[in-house]
RNA sequence: GGGCGGUUAGCUCAGUUGGUUAGAGCAUCUCGUUUACACCGAGAGGGUCGGGGGUUCGAGUCCCUCACCGCCCACCA
């Protein structure tokens, strides 16, 4: 008779039984949560991933981790509930749509204007959503997604409008001119965030500046260096230090300083620079100290090309160590510039127009591209002997995140947050550990950068986001300004608690009227904008939404029960990079909003790095596809992988790999290879695509996956199971079950107990503590080495009929165990088991039976149970290994085949004798060697090989079967291995200090060590005078 | 420039409060198709724990210092 068991397949069949099972999850309901205030919630949303693209492999160590937390406490009886969701990522997402139009219909946003542009951007949206979710299901993310979110949707809308409603009212939000980065190509501000700055080669140049009507003794230029020529239209000024003497003295002096704690490899360059220094004092001081007089005395410079008269200012910016120690101020195009016109009160005169040509001001060169301007400029000063020299020097230079064109820092108008208060409350909440952050390092970070307490600019100039709930009316005039204010209030009078009015007016002169609308009222909105006022075109950064996302998810502002329930959340997993960005300001915005933290604790987790240490992304194109890893190896080898490399160290190297589609054969992914969209297999020389396919001819070739080698092992452990599984379904057969007194237990049975009791203790307490990794080994090692080596093979002997039933018990309830703890992490294979294992032994237990659970994902975590714990018995245990592994070793060395049977004595004491006498009929199934004799007289051998193990001595009966030499040389290696560690000892405890100083149980481990080693040597001595004849 | 991390076997990484002879997986070598598994089993080789100093009876682990790698944050007109 065939079993189910036997007719299962040697390997697991991942592909279809994932769909099937997480299909039955779903069909079950058993992903969804309902308040229910007899259990306690464990909460988690996801960081919403951005609708861009596809998910990469960061994506999928971020959810696996959420779902293991999720599956895990779900066990533990917790009402786990993970919310799913995806965001709208404002700037992102426009711009590639915007790009794809452009490529693809020669189109720009203006030409299909904004309604067009943004209904083309929610189709993109629903298609890369429903790609996302679907990739997240095929981890096994077992996500509630009755409760799928979308930062842009209406729910989280309402909770955007109401939050910058409430922080309008609270003169939170302000409207304030502003230098920001701005992205000419894509016509708005970026956040600093999204600025990165590239180290290019480039042009330093000095420009002379005439002095309006200079004294004899005084300079009739002034020298000021700049990497960006075209701003001089907008300077304002030419500034100097106003006293370089005294700034000179104490660069020296810091420089002294350093050099005389430096060290000797830093030396010759810090004497170089004070050299330097000294020199430079020399030459330029007297003209700067002129400079400086001239400054105070409100002396005026001519600006070249547009002959504007500029003062010479003294400000403690310019450094006089630095080029010509004098500035050019350009307040409206440069951020350190800025701050010195603000304290001068210059004039901020702007250049450029949104889309990085000059403006008007620029006179003959307006219209033209900052680049072209750039050449213009430079071509005119120096035909008019106005350039002093250019040098050549690295620059670094603000590229955008988004569209990866130069940033040129802008002035404009934006909204925005003012931070001191709320950055406080979430810096407090850290502070008093409302909010825990894991690893505890990243909590400095948070902490600097809140700490900084900088405005947040949260307009966008953007379409693709939720547009700002202002309408605004300029006026021009102060009587203007009055009348639109007070018409305003005439109009918002009727909903007064959900409608705020703010004034921004210059010297009573001219202003703005703003009226900030906290409902979707057309009425409202279509009254004011009837007196002429017009709604905001920018929108809401991207993360004001998703700010709220843990509480704009769960219904609020609505009073719901869900967030009565589910709020604050639970833990929150994320990446390094988005602490700031996205986790603080959840923090201050959960707490502004309810009052209360958003989450417990943040744990963070590491970042995937390829086999270079480089970071993966796209552009790069050194990614992994966790696709393609879910198609080679499986989902659960992918997810035991992603646990199994989150170690607390952070950071994790992965090679990748092409696989050949065409031969199998692995290929290094290299700098040179791993952009290409198409690779040549060097072993059978036919070409196949990759993911970065992009042409059509491309795209027709088969496609090699992109994988990680480093995923075979958890592949291999997943394989490993699903057989330790087959045999033991294979080995139920006729399973009744029959409670256990404990008893008839055998000494492995106690072993493998408690062993299985230790690793549930460990494992759950690793995951408490997010050490996946250890979590992961733990596992693996018991499930691999102990399970499956030992307690499985022990088991082979045992199906006979006196100890069927009892092996029978214990292994279901074994395996139900291990299923239990392994389910979180593995889930697919686990179910699927635990489906088999339902059929063939439907009621499992111990000392009593548990109950029927048809569904693993629900099934109960494993508790420990202290009556399964016997450290005793796992060392008992130990010396059967031990005496096992003896003749194993024994027989390789001796070159003894393995079907050849051995015989073998053991000197042990009495009491070792009678623990291990029962084990011996597995000595002769694990190591094909029958015991002849166990205990203090048991004969030895007269030819035999030993081996001296903690406490006991293995003879196997070599007569006939000795090899001499290698005998010989064995001992040889092992009596020197043991004289040096006598001596290492010896030396040890005779050292007066140690003996007295250590600790007594240290001192006393040392002795019995050496009392071993010295009965160890006695004994490899007396085997190697009996080897010789 | 400031901060944080890393440097342990050929490769990828563990190593908890300092305490027997520093571990695992992969790779390598030897042997093996014993009815769960060759995505397997048995065994072996391989490390002066980045360098240098210090504290200690004792340092991969703590302190100082140097070197290199990575990330984050500020920035040079």
């Amino acid at each position: 008779m065939t079993t189910i068991a036997e007719q299962l397949p040697t390997r697991f069949e991942f592909g279809p039984i994932q769909q099937r099972l997480y299909q039955m999850w779903q069909d079950q309901g058993l992903f969804h949560s309902e308040p229910d205030s007899n259990r306690k919630p464990y909460t988690i949303v996801i960081p919403p991933p951005n609708v861009t693209g596809a998910l990469h492999l960061g994506h999928a160590l971020n959810t696996t981790l959420q779902d293991v937390l999720i599956r895990w406490r779900r066990m533990q009886g917790y009402n786990a509930m993970w919310l799913p969701g995806t965001d709208h990522a404002g700037i992102a997402t426009q711009a590639v749509v915007e790009k794809r139009i452009r490529d693809e219909e020669k189109k720009t946003r203006h030409d299909l204007g904004r309604e067009q542009l943004v209904r083309r951007i929610w189709e993109w949206k629903d298609q890369y959503e429903a790609r996302i979710l679907s990739q997240l299901k095929q981890l096994g993310c077992s996500c509630d997604w009755d409760r799928t979110r979308f930062t842009l949707d209406e729910t989280c809308a309402k909770a955007v409008r109401h939050t910058f409603f409430d922080l309008f009212n609270k003169q939170l939000i302000y409207r304030g001119k502003r230098l920001v980065n701005w992205d000419t190509f894509l016509q708005t501000a970026v956040s600093d965030d999204e600025v990165i700055n590239e180290k290019v080669a480039g042009l330093f140049w000095h420009l002379k500046y005439p002095v309006i009507d200079p004294l004899p003794d005084e300079p009739t230029h002034v020298v000021v260096a700049t990497t960006r020529p075209e701003t001089m239209l907008g300077d304002t000024a030419v500034a100097v230090h106003p006293d370089p003497a005294g700034a000179l003295d104490k660069v020296e002096a810091e420089l002294r300083e350093r050099l005389a704690y430096a060290a000797s490899s830093e030396r010759v360059a810090l004497e170089t620079a004070l050299q330097e220094l000294l020199e430079r004092r020399a030459a330029m001081l007297p003209q700067l100290l002129k400079l400086a007089q001239m400054a105070t005395e409100g002396r005026t410079l001519c600006l070249p090309i547009l002959d504007r008269v500029i003062p010479l200012i003294v400000d403690q910016w310019p450094k006089p160590e630095l080029g010509s120690g004098c500035v050019k101020i350009t307040p409206a195009h440069d951020p350190n510039d800025y701050e010195v016109g603000l304290r001068h009160g210059l004039p901020q005169i702007n250049v450029m127009n949104p889309d990085g040509t000059l403006n008007a001001v620029a006179g003959p060169f307006t219209g033209l591209t900052l680049k072209k301007a750039r050449q213009q400029i430079v071509d005119r000063l120096e035909s008019e002997g106005l350039i002093d020299r250019i040098d050549e020097r690295e620059i670094e230079l603000p590229i955008s995140d988004r569209s990866k064109t130069p940033i040129e820092p802008y002035l404009a108008d934006q909204w925005f947050v003012r931070m001191d208060s709320l950055a406080q409350s979430a810096m407090d909440a850290v502070g008093n550990g409302d909010v825990q952050i894991v690893p505890q390092r990243y909590a400095y970070g948070y902490m600097d950068w809140l700490a900084e307490k900088r405005d947040w600019p949260v307009s966008r100039q953007l379409w693709w986001g939720h547009q700002i709930p202002v309408w605004s009316k300029k006026c021009a005039a102060e009587l203007e300004l009055q009348e639109a204010n007070q018409q305003a209030w005439s109009i918002i009078e009727s909903a007064a608690d959900s409608a705020a009015i703010q004034i921004e007016s210059k010297c009573g002169q001219e202003g703005t009227v703003h009226v900030c609308l906290r409902d979707e009222t057309d009425t409202l909105s279509a009254s004011l904008e009837k007196l002429g006022f017009v709604r905001d075109p920018d929108v809401l950064d991207t993360w004001f939404s998703s700010a709220l996302w843990t509480h704009s998810t769960l219904g609020w502002p609505e009073k719901t029960a869900d967030l009565a329930y589910y709020y604050p959340t639970s833990t929150l997993v994320t990446s390094r990079d988005i602490i700031t960005l996205w986790v603080a300001r959840m923090v201050l915005m959960g707490l502004n909003n309810l009052g209360q933290v958003p989450f417990r604790q943040v744990f963070v987790h590491p970042k995937i790095l390829d086999g270079y240490g480089e970071t993966m992304s796209k552009s790069k194109g050194n990614g992994v596809d966790p696709l393609d890893v879910i198609e080679k190896f499986g989902a659960d080898a992918l997810r035991f992988g992603m646990v199994h490399l989150t170690t607390e160290t952070q950071d994790v190297r992965m090679p990748v790999q092409f696989e050949c589609p065409h031969c199998q054969i692995s290929i290094e992914q290299t700098h040179k290879n791993r952009v290409l969209p198409r690779v040549d297999c060097p072993t059978c020389k036919k070409t196949f695509g990759t993911q970065w396919a992009r042409e059509e001819e491309d795209l027709a070739l088969p496609r090699g996956l992109c994988l990680s080698e480093r995923f075979e092992v958890a592949r291999n452990f997943v394989n490993k199971l699903w057989n330790a599984s087959r045999f033991s379904l294979m080995n139920l057969e006729g399973y009744k079950f029959a409670s256990i007194d404990g008893s008839e237990l055998c000494l492995e049975d106690r072993w493998i107990l408690s062993r299985l009791n230790t690793v549930t203790q460990q494992v759950t307490s690793e995951l408490e503590q997010f050490r996946f990794s250890e979590a992961a080994r733990a596992m693996y090692d018991f499930a691999w080495d102990e399970f499956c080596s030992f307690y499985l093979e022990i088991l082979k002997s045992r199906m006979n009929d006196q100890q069927r039933q009892t092996a029978q018990t214990m292994l279901a309830f074994t395996l139900d165990r291990l299923l239990r703890l392994l389910h979180p992490v593995l889930p697919f294979i686990t179910e699927e088991i635990w489906q088999y294992l339902n059929i063939a032994a439907p009621q499992r237990g111990l000392f009593e039976a548990d109950g029927p659970e048809p569904f693993l994902i629900r099934a109960a975590w494993p508790k420990s149970d202290s009556r399964l714990f016997a450290p005793q018995i796992e060392s008992q245990f130990a010396h059967f290994q031990q005496v096992l592994a003896a003749l194993r070793e024994i027989r390789a060395r001796q070159n003894i085949a393995t079907k050849t049977p051995m015989s073998f004595a053991i000197r042990c004491s009495q009491e070792i004798a009678t623990y291990l006498a029962p084990l011996s009929p597995y000595f002769k199934k694990m190591a094909n060697a029958e015991a002849t004799q166990i205990g203090p007289q048991a004969p030895i051998p007269r030819i035999n090989s030993t081996m001296a193990v903690s406490q006991l001595e293995v003879f196997v009966d070599l007569d006939g079967l000795l090899d001499v030499a290698v005998e010989d040389a064995r001992l040889q290696k092992e009596k020197a291995n043991i004289e040096t560690q006598i001596k290492l000892k010896q030396q040890k405890l005779s050292n007066a200090s140690f003996v007295d100083r250590a600790p007594p149980d240290v001192v006393q481990r040392e002795r019995e060590a050496l009392q071993q080693l010295t009965d160890q040597l006695v004994s490899v001595t007396k085997a190697l005078t009996n080897l010789s004849p």
